[in-house]
DNA sequence: GGAAATATTTTCGGTATGCGAAAAAAGGAC
DNA sequence: GTCCTTTTTTCGCATACCGAAAATATTTCC
């Protein structure tokens, strides 16, 4: 139970062998373990027992209830019957990163207007460890399920954001990355190889553009390109995405790749003028 | 530093006097700081030094560093220098929620309908202790600022939700809310007379409808009625909202009041088939 | 530039605090 | 009714967290 999932990409070379974590030796054990609970409640478990919870973080029934009883005093937890799920409170926490960071000022523009323009969706993502995390979002009406939500964070490799920002790390992070990295499968078209994963980032780069067909999901098809900061380095990552079927692969990169990244280039020019946002958003 | 913020509306009817807040005698102190420190990075404050943040949460230095160190370990802080500031993944924590409970499927239908009809802005919020909580949120080419985020927290007395909502509360849930309350004013027109904003909710309570002007912020003139479960009690607030000038009260009383009351009450509808999300949002 | 003030980091010993095992109590299943 | 699972409580132990204070670094201001 001492092993925290923070794997801490930037931190420690860490040269082969030994990959224990190396926590800092100030380590607050209650406070990760209260909220590896708050995170362990997601799509598929909205609402869990406490021996649910339990289970699933690891930790004894005892000191799962400790957690769920103050994360309950503080109004992020709630229960009905026995059962427990997140209230609304939890959403809070977010705002305070969300428009302190004047996302939503700086991004929304342009998201709209390629919205407009090619209708479908767009989005802004950032790397966050091996995830993508979503971080602004745009999509014409069409409800089906919203696939895409602010907050949202899914495993990078699946997602074209996830891959643009993969082929903007180093190498040496690059490495990091994939040491030990294993991929489950989303659905029957994921790449699961790391080697064909790799292959597939390195044409990324050559690129400077990726596209991705039912990877993360059935029916999205996908095209995202970097957005730079003026030193090159890649901070996050800005998509268009459609339904396959309606869009493939070479009718995004023919119709909206350009514009795309015209895009991304008048939101990395938009961003000099908020320096906190990239040194927020950027590891 | 014993003394949780945590006010506990429903637990313990606690007649009287002693107004102690009677915390459960199993509670992690440790997880309970971590959060307050996530809590203290707001719209104000979205990056500070160490020593800004361990006085406004109140603990020591070497306390505060400690948590923070655990938050930068797990990825929800990040540091520039001297100042932290949050990270994006503290939006993934309420996206767990968000579309654990399916908000976006359930409510944006019916604020886009809104919005549409009328333009400017339409949200849905509910009571967090003494806060308003925005759950959803919808409006159309977002003008100037983004004054309520998904996520947002405001002083329940300052927006036409929260006085919605704080009209939804049994007698004795309002004594409670009113002791010890202390307003500060948000504008010069900021209801800050605890007895003048009791008279105006028991007025909403006749109305079945409240309307603010400028009382979160200038420019903000709002109107919204409760969203009811089928016992009849309030769960949530549905609002729409325009700039002071180019709508006044009496206009979104004429000319918006009968579809939002209608709408309210389709989502009303709606929610019978989400039991859960009634049982998430109401507390 | 140097001195004073402030902020950050580290150390350290004590104790409150969180810990898990195990027992007790409460539900559920059949 | 009995068995099995889950939840709650108890309890003694170990340690993880605590704050004060010293040591170091950084900033401020003259």
């Amino acid at each position: 139970m001492t092993d925290h999932p923070s794997a801490n990409l930037q931190i420690s070379a860490a040269p082969g062998g030994d990959s224990k974590p190396a926590k800092p030796d100030e380590f607050v054990e209650a406070l990760a373990k209260g909220i590896s609970i708050l995170e362990s409640f997601d799509a598929a478990n909205p609402e869990m027992t406490l021996s649910e919870i339990a289970r699933k973080v690891g930790y004894s029934p005892a000191a799962a209830r400790r957690s769920l009883i103050t994360l309950m005093a503080l109004g992020y937890v709630g229960q009905t019957n026995k059962r427990f799920h997140l209230r609304p409170k939890i959403m809070a926490l977010s705002s305070g990163f969300y428009y302190s960071a004047q996302i939503d000022e700086v991004l929304q523009p342009h998201l709209r207007e390629l919205v407009a323009k090619f209708g479908d969706a767009s989005s802004v993502g950032t790397l966050e460890q091996r995830d993508v995390i979503y971080i602004a979002h745009n999509s014409v009406q069409r409800a089906r399920r919203a696939a895409a939500v602010v907050g949202a964070r899914y495993p990078a490799c699946a997602t074209s954001l996830g891959r643009v920002l993969l082929a903007g790390l180093s190498d040496g992070e690059l490495d990091r990355y994939f040491d030990g990295l294993v991929i489950e499968p989303l659905t029957s078209k994921t790449i699961v190889d790391p080697v064909q994963l790799r292959e597939e980032i390195e044409q990324v780069r050559r690129d400077g553009y990726s596209t991705t067909v039912d990877q993360l999901d059935y029916g999205i098809t996908a095209l995202a390109v970097p957005i730079r900061a003026l030193d090159g380095r890649t901070i996050a990552a800005l998509n268009t995405s459609g339904y396959s079927g309606m869009v493939d692969a070479d009718f995004l990169i023919a119709n909206r790749l350009p514009e795309l990244r015209a895009t991304a280039s008048r939101i990395a020019n938009a961003l000099t003028r908020y320096p906190m946002l990239v040194s927020i958003i950027g590891s």
